[in-house]
DNA sequence: TCTGGGGTCCTTACCCGG
DNA sequence: TCTGCCGGGTAAGGACCC
C-alpha cells in the first residue's frame, strides 16, 4: 500500500519480535539455527511459549501442551525458558524503539507501540520509518527480525504488525484502514476469543466488514459494552491512546502441581510459597496491597476464587500467606486441585516509598510537612515513619519533634 | 503424560444505605 | 413504617491477551 496523498492525523507503530523467546535461543546457540525449536518445560504439564519458525510447518504453535507438541514434531529440540536473558534483550530492543519516538509503550517482553506522530519531519514518510526501526533492531541485537505494522490506530497498526509474518513490514493509510480490514475473520477483532467468535458467527457476522456495516446500538444489545468497541474497531477506529509504562494493578503466583492435591496442608504448603513470592516482588517494586486472592483450580478445570480486602496494606510475606490460609477456608469445593494460586491486587505504592519522595524534595514549610505525615500515618500506621527522622536530618528538613513518642518507636 | 503463568477487563450477583 | 428503587462497593467468575 501507498502512503502518498493520504492523511495522517496519527502515525502508530506496532513492532512485534517474530518468535521471540526461540529466536533468542538459536542467535545464542549456532547449532539450533535453522532447527526445530520449541522453548518451554521439557516435562511436565507444561505448554509451548514459542515455536521457531522451522517447528511452524509441523502445526506446532504456542500454548499447545507440550506433550502434543512433541507428538507433531518429534525431532524438536526442547530449550527450557530463560526469562532472565529475554529480558536483557527485551531492554535492548525498548531502547531501539525510545530512539524513535520518546513515546512507547511496551506490552510485553518482545511488543511495543510507538508514537510516531509528528515524526516524519525528522525520520521520512512511515515507509522509511519502519525500514530502519526493522534495521536497527537487526543491528542492536545482532540480528534478531521484527514485524512492523504502521497505521493511524493502535488496533489496524497491530493487525498489521501480524500481516506478513515475519520480518514484516505493513503500512495502512488510516483512510484505508476500513476496506483493509474488511475482508478478514472476525478472529481477527481485538478481544475476540473463541466464545466471542461463536456468538458472531451465530449473529451472522463473519467478516470483519460485516461487524462494521451493523449498527453500535444493535451490537451493544447484542454483546453488551463488547459490541460497541467491536463496531468501532471494525471501522479502523480505536480511541485508546499509546501510554507509557503504567504500574500494574496486581501481583500474583501461582504454579500447576505435578500431582492434583485436596490435603489442606499441602495447599498452604503451596500458598507459602506463592505468598513469598508475591512479597519479594512486591518490595522490590516498592508497592503495598489492600487486597488478597487465592485461586484453586479443579482437576476439571473449574476454577475458584476467593479474596478479601485488608484493613492495611501490605508487602510482608507472612501476612499475605495468613489471609490466603484465612480464604482458604472459605471454599466450599474439598478438590482435588490441579493448581493453587495467590495474587496482590488493589497495589499502590508503598508508604516507605512515598515517605521517600516527600523527603526527597529538600526542605519544606513546617504546616505542610505536618499535613503530609498526618496523611501518610492515616494511610498506613505509625511505624512507616521509622526512617522519616533520618531522612529529614539527611534533607536539612525541620526535625520530627512535634511526633508524638509512638511514632518514634524503632528509631536510634 | 490433557490443557502455563503472568496479567487486564467485563459481567453478574449480592449487600447495604439513602 | 414499609416498600421499592437506585447507586456504590465488593466478591466471584469468565473471557481474553501475550
Amino acid at each position: 500500500m501507498s502512503n502518498s496523498d493520504s492523511d495522517w492525523p496519527s502515525v502508530v507503530a506496532h513492532a512485534d519480535m517474530d518468535a521471540f523467546y526461540a529466536a533468542v535461543e538459536q542467535m545464542d546457540n549456532p547449532e539450533l539455527r535453522g532447527k526445530p525449536v520449541l522453548v518451554g518445560p521439557p516435562s511436565g504439564r507444561g505448554v509451548v511459549l514459542t515455536a521457531s519458525y522451522e517447528a511452524r510447518p509441523y502445526k506446532v504453535g504456542s500454548a499447545m501442551p507440550m506433550f502434543k507438541a512433541r507428538k507433531l514434531c518429534p525431532e524438536a529440540v526442547i530449550v527450557p525458558p530463560r526469562f532472565e536473558r529475554y529480558t536483557e534483550v527485551s531492554r535492548t530492543i525498548m531502547g531501539v524503539f525510545a530512539d524513535f519516538s520518546p513515546r512507547v509503550e511496551a506490552i510485553s517482553l518482545d511488543e511495543a507501540f510507538i508514537d510516531l506522530t509528528g515524526s516524519e519531519d525528522l525520520l521520512g514518510s512511515p515507509d522509511t520509518i519502519g525500514l530502519s526501526l526493522k534495521n536497527a533492531v537487526r543491528e542492536a541485537t545482532g540480528g534478531l527480525t521484527v514485524s512492523v505494522g504502521i497505521s493511524g490506530t493502535k488496533y489496524v497498526a497491530k493487525v498489521a504488525s501480524d500481516f506478513q509474518k515475519p520480518d514484516g513490514l505493513t503500512i495502512v493509510p488510516p483512510d484505508e484502514a476500513r476496506a483493509w480490514l474488511a475482508p478478514m475473520p472476525v478472529s481477527r477483532l481485538w478481544g475476540a476469543g473463541p466464545v466471542t467468535q461463536k456468538k458472531l458467527q451465530a449473529l451472522g457476522l463473519h467478516t470483519i466488514g460485516d461487524v462494521a456495516a451493523c449498527g453500535d446500538d444493535w451490537l451493544d444489545e447484542k454483546l453488551g459494552a463488547m459490541g460497541r468497541r467491536f463496531n468501532q474497531l471494525a471501522q479502523g477506529q480505536d480511541p485508546r491512546v499509546i501510554e507509557g509504562r503504567r504500574g500494574s494493578k496486581s501481583v500474583g503466583s501461582e504454579r500447576t502441581l505435578a500431582q492434583d492435591i485436596s490435603d489442606p496442608e499441602q495447599i498452604k504448603f503451596y500458598l507459602r510459597r506463592s505468598a513469598e513470592q508475591v512479597g519479594q516482588r512486591l518490595r522490590r517494586k516498592t508497592r503495598v496491597a489492600w487486597g488478597v486472592q487465592v485461586k484453586l483450580k479443579t482437576s476439571d478445570f473449574r476454577s475458584l476464587t476467593r479474596q478479601h480486602q485488608r484493613e492495611r496494606p501490605t508487602d510482608v510475606a507472612e501476612d499475605i500467606y495468613n489471609d490466603g490460609v484465612m480464604l482458604l477456608e472459605k471454599f466450599d469445593d474439598p478438590g482435588p486441585f490441579r493448581l493453587v494460586g495467590l495474587s496482590a491486587y488493589d497495589i499502590e505504592q508503598s508508604g516507605e516509598d512515598l515517605q521517600g519522595d516527600l523527603f526527597s524534595q529538600g526542605p519544606m514549610r513546617r504546616h505542610d510537612l505536618e499535613v503530609a505525615i498526618d496523611d501518610l500515618k492515616e494511610r498506613f500506621g505509625s511505624n512507616v515513619l521509622k526512617r522519616a527522622d533520618d531522612l529529614a536530618r539527611a534533607r536539612q528538613t525541620p526535625n520530627l519533634d512535634f511526633l508524638g513518642d509512638e511514632d518514634k518507636e524503632g528509631e536510634q
